[in-house]
DNA sequence: GTCTATATAGAGATAGAC
DNA sequence: GTCTATCTCTATATAGAC
């Protein structure tokens, strides 16, 4: 993602982006303080729906499924494909990317806690570990799937996670 | 990974790269096909071991433990991180990423197969969704837990996960 | 095989006009 | 706010001497 892709896509020239975000850092800070909330928000509005913890795990699910096929080509999560190169960013960027995975896991382990307690749920084990296995999952699957499978094998794993979560 | 980098681990100019191995591709390439057969031989060998099938899953999640805690700072599978950047990889390099993600997706569905087989592992759902799970699962969390949590949190991650096979 | 020197391209960033 | 022009730096890659 250079100067000049956006550029090319905002329609204003490279050096009139500085403007507004006067570094490369600058720039990805705002588009992660964009991001994030909004996914997240997206997130809550599941956790607090009056569906059962296994729609809302599904449709957590979904969440991604529906980054994967958004636009021409697969498109991956942000965070995950920043976490890939997390030794070469600085600081203000790792932070929101930790946080962004932690706002995440402490959702996950919401709808976790609900599922065992209603009963839907039975997989055996820690809660956070179970939460931390589910995002590692989500965010390692929709980069692996793009290289072979596609959204079907994406939504095979889903599939065959829920099959876990409940037995 | 740049030519100026490997030059001070090697010793010799960054010019003097490009007679070993002309293009970065090709350097890419050679790595690609010393560093993957290296470790599906390391695969086979946990397949083809006497022990159970438990013991050989952990094993197997232990060679992406082990290259999380080698160095200095935590490192991810080389093929795990080209996969964040698939989407600008040139062909050759595709193949051999997604030809690493079948080869280690064939390796765990036969463990799985003996595990299911001897009894051991009794989780439920399709083997091969279960294989792609399990792969996506250690190459996310090897991403994932480098911003957060560390090898301990990967090696929860992992127990967590024989909890699940194992019900 | 390795060197110096250089070419070429692209990146992020700045200056100053409008 | 956006432009043109330019700067600096780094990256990959090439040429030719040794």
């Amino acid at each position: 993602m250079s100067y000049a892709d956006i550029s090319a896509v905002v329609g204003i020239r490279k050096a009139s982006i500085h403007y507004h975000f006067p570094t490369k850092d600058d720039l990805i800070a705002a588009l992660l303080d964009r991001y994030n909330p909004y996914f997240l928000k997206l997130v809550d509005l599941i956790v607090a729906s009056p569906e059962s913890a296994e729609v809302k795990l599904r449709r957590y699910c979904g969440l991604f499924e529906a980054t994967l096929s958004s636009g021409e080509q697969d498109k991956a999560c942000l965070c995950g494909m920043l976490g890939a190169e997390l030794a070469t960013l600085k600081n203000p960027l790792v932070d929101r990317v930790t946080q962004f995975y932690q706002d995440n896991e402490m959702r996950l382990v919401q709808i976790l806690i609900e599922g065992r307690e209603s009963g839907v749920f039975k997989f055996p084990g820690d809660i956070n570990a179970m939460a931390k296995l589910i995002f590692s999952l989500l965010e390692g699957g929709i980069l692996i799937v793009r290289a072979d499978g596609g959204i079907n094998q994406f939504r095979a794993i889903v599939e065959q996670l829920l099959k876990l979560v409940k037995s």
